[in-house]
Parts: C-alpha cells; structure tokens; sequence
DNA sequence: CACTATACGGAACGACCGCCCCGGTTGTCC
DNA sequence: GGACAACCGGGGCGGTCGTTCCGTATAGTG
C-alpha cells in the first residue's frame, strides 16, 4: 500500500478538524455536508477517506480517548491516590461537558455501540479502574462503588455541566458534589458501608 | 365551545397515551407517524389535536410535571426536611431515568425551549426551592448549592441512570453517590464552607 | 512533457419526517 | 331518519440527510 497522495492527505486531515469541532459541538447529528463544507471539500472527498459517516464518528473520538488515556497514565504515579483518582475523574467529566461526542459515546446512545469493544476504550476503562483501586485502597474514595459506576457518573457529570448556562462556577459547584459523594464515607451518613442498599439510605429510619 | 365529540375525545387520549410510551422510550426524536400508529389513527387526525409535533410533545411533558409537583408540595410537611428533600430528589432521578422526555427538558435540547416558561415548570422549580431550603436551614443538605444546582445534578443522574445496563442495585449505588455529596459538609473535606472554589477541592494542598 | 493512477467535487438518489389537504365517514341534533 | 357539521385516514409535498456515482482535475513517474 503505497503512501496518499499529498493532496489526499491534506484533505484527510482538514475533515478530521472539521469533524472534530463538529461533532464536538452537535455531537453525532452534526450533517455530514456541513463537515464537508467546513473542510473546504466536497461531500464524496469525505467518503473517499471514510467508509461511512459512523466511521468518521469513530475515527474522531477514538482519537480524543488516546489522550485521555495518557492523562490518566500520567496520574498512577502520583504520590497522592486520592488526588490522582479525583483529579482524573475532573479533567473526564470537564472533557465530556465541552466535547459532546464524548458524552455521547459514554451514554451508549448516538452512534456508536461498536466503539465499545475497541481497544482504547478498554485502555480508558482499565487506566480508570487502576486509580479508582488505588484511591481505594488509600481509603481517599469509597469502596462501594466499581468502575461502571464511577463512569455512569463521569456521563451524568458531564451532561450537568453542558447545561444552557455552563457558568464556571456551577461547573465548580456541580463537581465538587460528585466529588464529595465519591470520597464520601459511607459509615459516616450511618449506612453499612458493605450493603449501601435501601436506595441512598432515603428510606430507612 | 362545545364539547368534544366522544370519538373525538377517545382518539385524543389514545395519541396522549401512545405519545407518552413514545417520547418516554425515544424522546422527542420519536417519529410522529410512529405515534399515530401505535394510537391507531392516521396522522391528520393527531394534528387537528396538536397544532404541531411540539404541542404534543409539550402536553405529555407539563402533564408528568403536574404529577411530579404534587409529590414535591406533599413533601413539605415531612417533619424530616432532609428526607423529604432527598427523597424528592431521588423520586426525580429516577423518573427521568425511565422517561426520556424528562431528562430532555430538564437539559434543554431536544424540543422545549419554550416550556421553561410553563407555570408548572415554575412550581416544580419553586417547590424544589423550597424543600431545599428547609434541608439547609436543617442542617442536613450542605448550603453552598441553589436550585439550578440541584436541577443540572438531576439532570446528570437521569442520564447516569438510565445508561444501558441499568441495573437496580447500580443505581442505588450511584444514587447513593449524588446524596452523599448533596448532604456532605463542605467543612468535613477541609474546604471553606462559604467558598467551594478550587473546583472541587481538588487543585488546593 | 505526456501518461496514468488517484483523488476531487457536487449533482443525484432513496429514505425519512413533519406537516397539509381533501374525499369519505360518522356522531349529533331536530 | 335525515341533514349538517365535525372528524377521520392516508396520500402527497417540501425539506433534510446519508450515500453513491461519474466526469473532471491533478499529483506522481519515466
């Protein structure tokens, strides 16, 4: 397989940007036109490069999640678990409230279900599995939850904070609820910390 | 105006009841041709009923809301201002979990713009308002949060809950997560409780 | 410079959806 | 029971969107 064209390559690469803030800011119902218009190319440039607009989807956030799981590298060296747990989950959430395709992918709906069993993805779901054992084990994090809870939150997270008016205060806000909640001693609100049943403790007593 | 002629009236409420099922289980993307299908009746006669899509879409929405309202006002009296602050939260939570619809409108995309200006709207807000208050006063909810706050949060928790395996016991444990964090005393994790900047506590140290 | 494989653009196609319209039907009232 | 108004169904219109196709242009090669 001999190299592309240049040409080709510099196409490839500007509806890789175009894609990138549109699906950035509509998410998966951004039109495929409007991608191609934004690239300065034409709509079968777009398809020459990828099979279908899902793959496009794909090729995009798969990209976005290699980052990520670097961040998330970086941080199991910290010192401090707890810090490198929250300080993950913080930068995830952020990422997801201004990237909509993220959110989107992590709620499972949208596009892509295939996206799940790709191996980055597993990087991201292992790497986060990693820091939330660690902040565990430090006792900086409660040990009743698992890491398809912590990503069910990271996704609430993230569609609290792309609400209509995403001050940065209330993001701050909004985060430091999660946050606490996470960290949050499950003995100290009177529950058992091994069963946590009974629906958030609301209806006991 | 006269009343409506019983076949009618009988068509109309069996387009709210399909169009309830519909919007719960698709949001506001649900085909209206589905709709009227599943009522049993052509598409010409769902709209001599709703002037548009929207309408419909509006209808189903306020009428969960007005149900909703009445379970925040019977919440008041609770001698427990914390319980029934929570409780009507998590009652919240999960709703929006099982109906779309919900979690579209409290997170603004999707249809409604022009339903945050309903009355009911405003008394869920209001009545929101007022159980969080009194959970403050008390002592048992933290006092650096509002009600836009409280709303983002549920909005986020709906979308958490409602990711695809949505297992019971998951569920509680996320919920569990959200309360905790509702109720955590910013002063326990070493913040100010006037502050709470330093998103999320996390940057400090 | 000429030749060919490669890539480009945008018109065109089919599917879907919200919405309108009209010929036929059915409830209602005298 | 008859006549009128209200109502029903579904076919059709205009628009959008994902995808395909093909005539044209251009980069790479000898």
């Amino acid at each position: 397989m001999r190299p592309l064209r240049v040409d080709a390559r510099r196409n490839r690469d500007r509806v890789l940007e175009a894609a990138r803030a549109a699906f950035a800011a509509e998410g998966s119902d951004a039109s495929l036109d409007d991608i191609a218009r934004g690239a300065g190319v034409g709509a079968g440039t777009v398809y020459r490069h990828f099979a279908t607009k899902e793959a496009l989807f794909e090729a995009v956030v798969l990209d976005r999640m290699g980052e990520l799981v670097e961040e998330g590298v970086a941080r199991v060296a910290d010192p401090d678990p707890g810090r490198a747990f929250l300080s993950f989950v913080e930068l995830l959430a952020r990422e997801g409230a201004r990237k909509r395709d993220i959110v989107e992918t992590f709620s499972s709906d949208g596009i892509g279900l295939a996206i799940g069993s790709a191996p980055v993805f597993r990087a991201l779901i292992d790497v986060l599995d990693e820091l939330l054992g660690r902040a565990q084990r430090a006792g900086a994090v409660r040990g009743d939850i698992d890491v398809g809870d912590v990503l069910a939150l990271l996704t609430g997270s993230a569609v609290a904070m792309c609400r209509s008016g995403l001050d940065d205060e209330q993001s701050d806000r909004l985060l430091a609820v999660i946050c606490d909640g996470l960290r949050a001693d499950p003995v100290a609100h009177g529950r058992t910390p091994a069963a946590s049943t009974g629906t958030a403790g609301l209806t006991e007593r």
